[in-house]
DNA sequence: TATGAATGAGATTTCATTCAT
DNA sequence: CATGAATGAAATCTCATTCAT
């Protein structure tokens, strides 16, 4: 029983190490099953088609990453947010959560953000933009309420989204030590809540 | 001979059309020329293989861009920025050559930017990255000079490039008019240029 | 041991159904045996190989048929033609047993006639016509030597043998329901008997 | 230019001999290739797939068979029909023009009636009934009118158009010899007339 | 009795590139 | 200047079949 599943083990990791170095598209099943010493049939037993095998290796910390953010907004939304006063350090939690989960499948999430190019799994990163922005929407909008004359700018939302996704991403890709990793993630996500609170809102004219 | 230059139009045209639509990896020499109304054989004699057909979508663009950039930081480096201090609008004119440079050429720029994987000019961002990096460095060691105690955050300055460039991108992929993109990149320079002042320093221990 | 016998019936009904809707040759064994609960592997202790699987769900219905038509021909034979005259109706007995016989399988019969292409199967329905074309010989050489002067057309023979076997395939096929079909497939009967008798013997020259 | 003529020519003619083989599912491109001299890739220059292929070597017979009953149908139609007798040797002209036209392209028919399973024409001959049909339903209505008490059996009129087009199939398969095949289907077709007049209608009840 | 794993050969299709003409 | 033909290699995927357990 050992041996089938090494086989199947084997395999995803081989699938793993080919499409971090070539990307979804450029990978070759056939050079994965040889690394991973069997046909290219057998990949078949294992999974469904290409696609399968790249969601072999991403679904899992995929839907890790989905069930913290989600958990995290459904927190975040119920606390009192009423004075938007920022303290620098407000969001550590969160940032270690997701940092600590980020580099436990520091690979399959690479992998998933920067390879999936031609995958049933392209274009990822936009719901995961889309998911950030409706939870800052629905805190912008609050914001707003307590402005009167002031309007939300709804590019610099959008922008603000994209930039911190990609923020994580960022860390991911540079930084290979999550201790490290954990210490730069700080300033940056203070940065963001700053240019937040600055820009969100411009005169409504 | 002016058939001969329109065929090279044509054919430039129909590839920077197929390398918007699918990217350069799965746009197909054939369908190209197809488009272009000749043979695939026909486009062996406009350029030299499917890279050279890419650069001659994107060539001319990119080097408008990096000459404008290198222009605007030898500029740069000579006024006094030894006040370090940020006036909103500072950035106006730099920004305002940019887009109107960037929409000039908006679908090549596109392609070049994002659609470029697998080509000869995969990674190309990372060039441009490095070029800001190298100009935010000379600027951070000028202004970490004047305050003693304080040390340069070298992730948070090759952050700060990354995103900086990716508003430009950011903002030519999600923004069709130019006059609008004019304004929405004012508050973006300026929460950057914010950012950039209160955390690219850290206090040195 | 009724497990046994239930898994054996659900693989025969699974593939009955897999080989009417695709045909032997684009019906999948992989496919059959995941809808009947099993791997392929167990599809081989069940039977020798695809054809072996095929054959399990025609092979019944197909001797049925067969020993039917025997028996009807051996009758028949005994029976004086001399008069060759034709009533309507004669052949009602034999038709309504046949009809009974084919709606009995219908599925596997229609599996057998229409959808065995590729298998060791193909090709079945002309030892049908085979059959009948004998016996249908043996009557026309007693009719022919009634009719100095007269020769028997070989072609025609042969042909009439084709529609008689394909009016009840097409039957099988159009009509679903046996009660329509014997009233159906009476007028038919009838023209081929007097097509028979009008055009089985043409002029010696 | 003759060379390369010849070599699609000569990809036809080997494709339309492994069609006729093995039938268009079991035929394999790599071998009629092959057989061709040429690579598989090569087959792609001349046609777009295996369907191409395939309708490549029967398109044209199949047009001017479609154009010659079409062709039949309007004229017949505009004769006087009002009688409905029949003098055995009515269809003698049309019979004629089809098997003509059937044995000099008698491979390609073989192979589009017989050897089309999987293919895109599958169930082409279908259509062919569905022409006979509607035109023998025209005929039946006409007919009808005449006698009143009497109606239209359209399970026989179905049966009788799909007897008549395998009566040509049939033909077509079994004889070589385009004179002999002229002889044969004119006691076959009168028959198909003497049946049609005696049993096209029922008592109305 | 049945499984799960794997094979190995084959299928069609796509593609950038070359080259004689 | 451009074509039409062809290559050759690689791609993904499918399948009946086998066999140790």
């Amino acid at each position: 029983m050992e041996k089938e599943y090494e086989a199947r083990e084997k395999l995803i990791a081989c699938a793993k190490k080919e499409f971090l170095e070539k990307g979804f598209a450029k990978a070759s099943l056939r050079s994965i099953s040889a690394a991973a010493g069997m046909t290219t049939g057998a990949v078949y037993f294992f999974c469904k088609d290409k696609n399968g095998l790249f969601g072999a290796v991403v679904d899992e910390p995929l839907n890790r990453i989905m069930t913290l953010i989600s958990a995290h907004f459904s927190a975040d939304m119920e606390t009192d947010v009423s004075q938007f006063q920022h303290h620098p350090g407000d969001h550590d939690d969160f940032a270690e959560a997701m940092i600590s989960m980020l580099y436990a499948d520091r690979d399959a999430l690479l992998i998933l953000l920067e390879k999936s190019a031609g995958s049933r799994y392209e274009g990822i990163i936009d719901r995961f933009i889309e998911l950030i922005e409706q939870h800052n929407l629905a805190l912008a909008e609050k914001y707003a309420a307590a402005f009167p004359g002031k309007r939300m700018n709804r590019y610099m939302l959008h922008w603000l989204s994209h930039v911190e996704i990609n923020a994580y991403v960022h860390l991911l890709t540079h930084e290979d030590d999550p201790q490290k990793a954990l210490r730069e993630i700080k300033p940056v996500m203070d940065m963001l809540v700053e240019g937040w609170l600055a820009h969100i809102l411009e005169d409504d004219i």
